[in-house]
DNA sequence: CGACAAATTCCATATTACGAAATATTCTTT
DNA sequence: AAAGAATATTTCGTAATATGGAATTTGTCG
């Protein structure tokens, strides 16, 4: 821990709750000396990250810490809520999660705890795309978008709209998850579902597991819910 | 200057302008050798602001970060981007001027160049509060906001309609500047104008002169042009 | 498997952040 | 107006630690 930055961040973090802090404030609710605080004060003025109000009123921060806040995407956001949900499930029932969003015809995984997991039995494939129609992470965000987004995504697919597809996303929408589309001699299979805020799919989860250990109805049946509920932990903590 | 702290904002600028950054792209930006890079951006893993993505990905920044900005108002904003208007026109005609935004029943001053000022009479009232009715300051921002607002605020001090006080904003408007509504005895005069998006009040400003150097008409006549061109600078400024 | 590139660890050293005490400044009281 | 109180700031000897070149590990690709 390189104490100079701790302790700016600190600083940061304490005249982040307040319009204007004085010397004799931020050192009480950091716990450090004044002077160091002087210090540091000063230092983060000379970068421009805060400024010198009045003797009386201290320190502010300036809007050039707006700049480091600009490179954050929601995806980002969506992850760092989730990441803790997730984590929680693999140390639970043992089982690797992986955290996908849809990108040009393609679900890009933002996120896996197969690195937490005991059973992990293939490396995190972060950044990696993964096929919208036969992934379970695809099938649990197509189920379950709006029926404009739906079309769209399977139109820029080049998929013609077919009965047996529509029929696989009622029965997805009616049991709450979805299943990855395998050859016969896959041995890996996936229960995915999807990160909802109304009709919105803010993102899809799936628990890899292994077929021989149990099958689509043990899965369904043992797994669902939990899934389900974290699934919905994660839309509740994403909308604040 | 703390090099660590430097260097650690310098690491957390590039990655705001990135979704993620590898030890060797950030490395090559910033300028510092990889070791560092590699030992700061554990730092800030440690500290929460940024993530391990993955070796291909590197890192990214958390939404942490964006805990840091929530603190920023949008009058610290247009404090940041009124300042050095201000600092110019004080420079040029001697005049402290003060910047103030509408708060509860009164006005309160959000930064003033009155220890720029080689006329300072008074000493910079940061954060202080100034009355709503009679300073030209809140003259000033109930002549320009829109008529709803002004009915709300002149509701809420228990003003009661007055038709010279209708007579008062028009001349207001009409002229672009507003005056101190003094008591003969009154020694300082303020001259006011607001900072205007449309029909939204941003802000207002106000130029403090000793009574005695001017008379109001020709306060009007020698300072009305600039503080409005100022304001209007401002404005631009503060819509990016 | 072997070779390359990138990330990471090691560690001797110089740098510099540290904070108690002293000093300066501003506000309050009489 | 002048002493007193509260707060902010500078000083400076010292301990702590950030530094980065070299060595090592890790992952990738032909």
């Amino acid at each position: 821990m390189i104490e100079p930055v701790a302790r700016s961040f600190a600083l940061l973090e304490a005249l982040s709750r307040r319009p204007s802090g004085t010397i004799s404030t931020l050192a009480d609710e950091t716990g450090l000396p004044p002077p160091t605080v002087v210090r540091l004060l000063k230092n983060l003025a000379e970068l421009g990250y805060a400024t010198r109000v009045s003797r009386d009123a201290g320190y502010r921060l300036t809007d050039k810490v707006l700049g480091l806040a600009q490179g954050i995407r929601f995806v980002d956001r969506l992850v760092d809520v989730a990441a803790p949900h997730m984590s929680r499930f693999t140390r639970k029932y043992g089982w690797p999660l992986y955290l996908g969003t849809i990108g040009d015809r393609a679900i890009t995984i933002r996120h896996s705890t197969a690195a937490e997991s005991p059973m992990s039995f293939e490396r995190a494939a972060l950044q990696k795309r993964s096929p919208i129609l036969s992934s379970a992470l695809g099938r649990a965000w197509l189920a379950f978008c709006s029926g404009e987004e739906r079309r769209a995504v399977l139109k820029h697919l080049g998929a013609k709209s077919d009965p047996a597809l529509a029929a696989a996303f009622a029965k997805i929408r009616r049991d709450g998850y979805s299943f990855t589309v395998l050859p016969r001699t896959g041995r890996l299979q996936g229960i995915g579902v999807a990160i909802r805020d109304g009709e919105r799919v803010m993102g899809c989860i799936s628990m890899r597991f292994i077929r021989s250990a149990m099958s689509e109805t043990e899965a369904g049946a043992r797994y669902g819910a939990a899934l389900n509920a974290m699934a919905d932990a994660i839309a509740v903590d994403a909308a604040r």
